[in-house]
Order: structure tokens, then C-alpha cells, then sequence
DNA sequence: GCGATCAGCT
DNA sequence: CACAGCTGATCGC
């Protein structure tokens, strides 16, 4: 889920897959896809008002977006304020405060996030530099290089902030099999299932969200039939998707729901209660498009699982992988990234992952390490403040939290410039080595080969351990990401217990119950060379220090000396 | 009666 | 757990 607040510390402007709160006073709004989570206020009763009086408040989205959020009644107040955007085509939005009449100009682009239907991420670019909201997305290894818009001639652009999708960095989904693996998968499947005779069916167990279009097209293509769903309403103009969906019952594929389905099921029936039209029971096998499920596997797992006596679960995956986030991300380079979705319940609860909520920037001679738990505590902190909601705190917030993002930023500038790298460090921090320095985990890793349907291809490992442990990588091989030091909150009791619970963990110390998802060696994050692991007094003075705003750069010594400025 | 929030469920 | 929802209960307006 995502936690994105809705504005980026560069164009506070203008709010993006958040309504409500103090993105009621945004100048424009963005939507970049049409799932619930990004969509919270946006039937609210103070956003409509607003509208009433406005006459340049708009929400921008993709043309698809616009249609399917324009077949929810509920949303129809929207109508006359949306404007739809093409695909990567740059355009120029006036930012009016219409009080004063100021005015601020920036130039966004839809870019695609291949999540679902309408899906994209937003470029921004302005006075504050360039910004990318990737909204959730699933592109592959290597798309960043193919969106002509993030590059300007031959080379990629500076992006001065990513706010990134995070839901998969986590080394549990380090690879997760291509769209086109995945989709094999399903059709070997039901290939095998259908040609079995016509009594036999399929049900696709999926949830009820805008995502699984594509299952149903490639399917209803393969097999010559459509999908049976519970409603067209919202693909009325989208040829493509509504070709291969129906709601007439009687097909082998099945993509319907009923609140009770998976009773239903149980019982051996499909949710819309189709029978063979001469009294013959169905043979159903339901089929669970999951992605967490394989998550938590720690065995090579095939794309399809067979979980019961007529039940499979599926692999499928809206959300880039974790190699796939880190590719991206190393191709963009960007200076800061804001990820949006951090795993609280996991961080409190799997003392295992605390190491690996560690993460440190380290360039030239310098450390900036950065915790990722107290992020997390001011996430939580940004909820019970805002209840509050006042605009005067809002403003000052906002203030400080530029100031420090400013801070932050010249530190790297600073260390770029005093040593003539043409390249910044990134090089350092997403090495490639650790995707392919795995020979000692080769056979464990994904065995796709060239053959398109053999049955390797199903044969696909997930998930792949992802930092051997004993390959001892340096630190400056371990995935970084900057979370800069103005999302802390000042809670003291909280950053405390956050802070003992992590200190007191070190990887030899494993507690001894734990369960099969944690029983991975991906947790483990190689030490800083020349370095000695932080002590609880250490990390005490650094959360000290970085609750109160205070600099935490460290020279040539991680944490034991921190040098306050 | 509506919206927001939470528990419970998938 | 959580992907991205759903339903139902409760509370405040």
C-alpha cells in the first residue's frame, strides 16, 4: 500500500494520487492510476466543493485512467475538471493560485508504468529541477533505457528526485519471472486443463482491482473465447480489453466474482453459478494470480504451484522487482529517492530484517548513513499529526523539510565536485556484481533459456537469495537508498524502542523461532570495509543527532565519530 | 443518512 | 504479514 503523503518536497504544488488532508489546497492534481490506494479523498465532499469554485484546478491523468475512473458514478463530479494527457508527450501546466494570482509553470510528461490499465509515472520538470512520481509500476530491466523522455540527446537527464514505488525492494521478491514467464506459465495451465474436455473450466481467483486486463487478452487470444466478468461498464472504449471479455456464462474461462467465491469454489462452483447446459458438473481448477505467495517461498518454485486438489496458484506481479527497482534506478541516477511504500508490521515484528533497513551512502571518503527505521516512526507520527491538520504547521513543516533536502543535496554535490568523477558515485553503490557474482548460487537462479516452450521455462526459481553471505561484498556494493534526514520524528519513546530493538541485533544473534520466510540468508548486509559494526551508544548518539536535525556525515569513521556541523 | 475508520477476510 | 481490495460494525456529524 502506498504511504505517499501526495506532494514532493520540490513542487508542493501540486499533489499527486492523494486527496485529502492539506492536498485540498493543491493547484492541481495527478492521478497515475486507478487503485483505490491512490485514490484516497478523491470523493470527498471538501474536494468537490473546491471544485465548485475553481476554475483551474484540474486532475490530470492518461485517457484510460479517465475512463475507468469516469465509469464509478461516484467519481462523476470530475467529469468537467479532467484533463487526459498522451504518453510521453511533454505539456505545460500552469500552476494558479488563485487567490494571488501567482503562477508557476511546469512541464509534465506521462510516462508508462506498465502497473495496470492507465498506469504512469510523472515527469516533472520545472524550476525545482527534475522530478519522476513513478506511481506504482512493473517495468522490466533495461525500460528505463527505452523512455525517451528520462534521457535528453544521448544521455540519461539529472533527476533530482525519484519518489519510487518500493512495495517489492525487499530481497524476498530479488527477481521475480517476467510478465511473459508468468503468462507461459498460465497458458501451459490452462491449455492443459481446457483440452481436457468441454466440461472442463477455469476460474482465474483474481482480485478485484484494474491489473489482470492483460491475462484476460493474451488467454481470450490464445484460446479463442472470452473471459467471463462481472461487468464491461469500464471498458466501454477500450476495444482491445473488451473484445475478450463477456458477461455471458457460458465460456471456459471465468474471471468472475461473487462476495463468497471462495466458498463457492470449495463446492466445486463458479461464482456466477454456471452449470454445463445438459446438467453435467463442471471440473473447475481456480488458478491464484499471487506474488507475496511466492515471496514467501524458500524453495525453487515453479511459476505454478499446484495447491490443492484443483487449486494453483499462479506467479503475477504488478510491482517491479527488486532487481528491476534497483536496475531502474541505477540507470536514472537520481540524487534523492523518496520510496512510498515502507513495511511498517515487517520492521517491527521480523527482527531479522532490521539489518537490512540499514542503508548507507558512501562517496569518496564520506558515510552518510542513513536508518530507515526512524522514517518509519515519522511515518507513523505524519499520521497522528495530521490529524491536526493545521495550515501553519503544514507551511513550517514544509519549510524545514526543503531547508534539509537543500542540505542533503549539497553534501553530494560537494563530494562530486571535489574529486573530478565524471560519473557520480552511483557506480558504487549499484554495482552489478551482486546480480552477477552468484555462481555459488547459480542453480538456484532463474533458468530461463531460450527455448520458449520447453519446460524450463516454467522452472523458474523464486526467490533467488540475493546477497551471498559469504562473498563478503563491501558495503559500497550493498544497495543504498538515500532517505534524506528531515523525515525523522521527534518522538523520542519511539525512536528509542525502534532504535533497542535494532541495536540489539546482530546476525549471529538470530532468535531461534523463526518461520520459513525468515529462515533467508537475504537479510544479511556485508559490513563497511575498514569499518566496525555501530554499538548501541554509537547508533543512540547517531538517532539522537539525526532527531534533531542535526548533520550526520561522517568522514572516513561511520558512526563511532560523528561530526555535527 | 453519509463519511471515516477499523476489524476481519481474501 | 501484504498485493488491493471487499464487507460489516461503530462512531461522529
Amino acid at each position: 500500500m502506498s504511504s505517499f503523503a501526495g506532494r514532493m518536497k520540490e513542487y508542493p504544488n501540486i499533489s499527486l494520487d492523494r486527496f485529502d488532508r492539506e492536498n485540498l489546497h493543491a493547484r492541481a492534481y495527478f492521478l497515475s492510476h486507478c487503485h483505490k490506494d491512490h485514490m484516497k479523498g478523491l470523493k470527498g465532499p471538501l474536494l468537490k466543493r473546491k471544485l465548485k469554485f475553481s476554475l483551474t484546478v484540474k486532475l490530470y491523468c492518461s485517457f484510460v485512467t479517465k475512463e475507468l475512473l469516469l465509469s464509478n458514478p461516484k467519481y462523476g463530479f470530475w467529469e468537467d475538471h479532467i484533463v487526459a494527457l498522451e504518453l510521453e508527450s511533454p505539456t505545460q501546466i500552469s500552476l494558479i493560485d488563485e487567490a494571488s494570482g501567482e503562477k508557476e509553470e511546469v512541464v509534465v510528461s506521462l510516462l508508462p508504468a506498465g502497473h495496470c490499465p492507465g498506469s504512469v509515472m510523472f515527469l516533472v520538470e520545472g524550476a525545482q529541477g527534475t522530478v519522476l512520481y513513478t506511481g506504482d509500476f512493473r517495468l522490466a530491466e533495461g525500460d528505463a533505457s527505452r523512455i525517451d523522455l528520462l534521457h535528453s540527446g544521448s544521455r540519461v537527464k539529472d533527476i533530482r528526485s525519484v519518489y519510487l514505488d518500493s512495495t517489492f525492494y525487499d530481497p524476498r521478491y530479488y527477481q521475480i519471472p517476467s510478465r511473459e514467464a508468468c503468462l507461459s506459465g498460465i497458458r501451459g495451465l490452462v491449455q492443459d486443463w481446457l483440452s481436457k474436455s468441454a466440461y472442463h473450466v477455469v476460474w482465474l481467483n483474481c482480485k478485484a482491482a484494474y491489473g489482470y486486463e492483460y491475462l484476460f487478452t493474451n488467454l481470450g487470444e490464445e484460446f479463442h473465447t472470452q473471459i467471463h466478468v462481472n461487468s464491461l461498464d469500464m471498458f466501454k472504449k477500450m476495444p482491445e480489453i473488451l473484445s475478450h471479455v463477456t458477461t455471458e456464462r457460458a465460456t471456459q474461462i471465468h474471471a468472475c466474482r461473487h462476495p463468497k467465491d471462495e466458498e463457492f469454489m470449495r463446492g466445486t462452483r463458479l461464482p456466477c453459478g454456471m452449470w454445463a447446459s445438459d446438467g453435467t458438473p463442471l471440473k473447475i481448477i481456480s488458478i491464484k494470480p499471487s506474488t507475496i505467495w511466492f515471496g514467501e517461498r524458500t524453495q525453487k518454485t515453479n511459476v505454478i504451484v499446484r495447491t490443492g486438489a484443483s487449486s494453483y496458484r499462479a506467479c503475477f506481479s504488478f510491482h517491479s522487482s527488486y532487481s528491476e527497482i534497483r536496475d531502474f534506478l541505477s540507470y536514472l541516477q537520481p540524487i534523492n529517492i523518496y520510496p512510498s511504500v515502507i513495511p511498517i508490521g515487517e520492521i517491527l515484528t521480523h527482527t531479522p530484517k532490521h539489518i537490512s533497513l540499514f542503508y548507507a551512502i558512501q562517496c569518496n571518503n564520506l558515510n552518510v548513513l542513513i536508518p530507515i527505521l526512524i522514517v518509519i516512526y515519522y511515518l507513523d507520527c505524519t499520521e497522528s499529526n495530521d490529524e491536526e491538520d493545521e495550515e501553519d504547521e503544514e507551511d513550517s513543516d514544509l519549510g524545514k523539510e526543503e531547508e534539509e533536502g537543500e542540505r542533503v543535496e549539497k553534501k553530494r554535490e560537494g563530494m562530486e565536485g571535489s574529486d573530478s568523477v565524471s560519473s557520480p558515485c552511483w557506480e558504487e553503490f549499484f554495482t552489478t556484481e551482486i546480480l552477477t557474482d552468484s555462481q555459488n548460487s547459480q542453480e538456484q537462479r532463474c533458468s530461463l533459456t531460450d527455448s520458449q516452450n520447453s519446460q524450463e521455462q516454467q522452472s523458474t526459481q523464486f526467490p533467488v537469495p540475493s546477497i551471498p553471505i559469504s562473498a563478503g561484498l563491501g558495503l559500497n556494493q550493498a544497495d543504498t537508498m538515500l532517505i534524506q534526514s528531515e523525515d525523522i520524528c521527534q518522538g523520542d519513546a519511539t525512536i528509542e524502542t525502534g532504535w533497542k530493538e535494532s541495536a540489539s541485533h546482530t546476525p549471529q544473534t538470530e532468535p531461534v523461532n523463526l518461520s520459513e520466510s525468515q529462515m533467508s540468508s537475504d537479510f544479511e548486509v556485508p559490513s563497511t570495509p575498514d569499518s566496525h559494526p555501530p554499538g548501541p551508544d554509537d547508533l543512540l548518539v547517531l538517532y539522537r543527532s539525526l532527531a534533531a536535525g542535526e548533520q550526520v556525515l561522517v568522514r572516513n569513521n561511520p558512526i563511532g565519530s560523528i561530526i555535527k556541523d
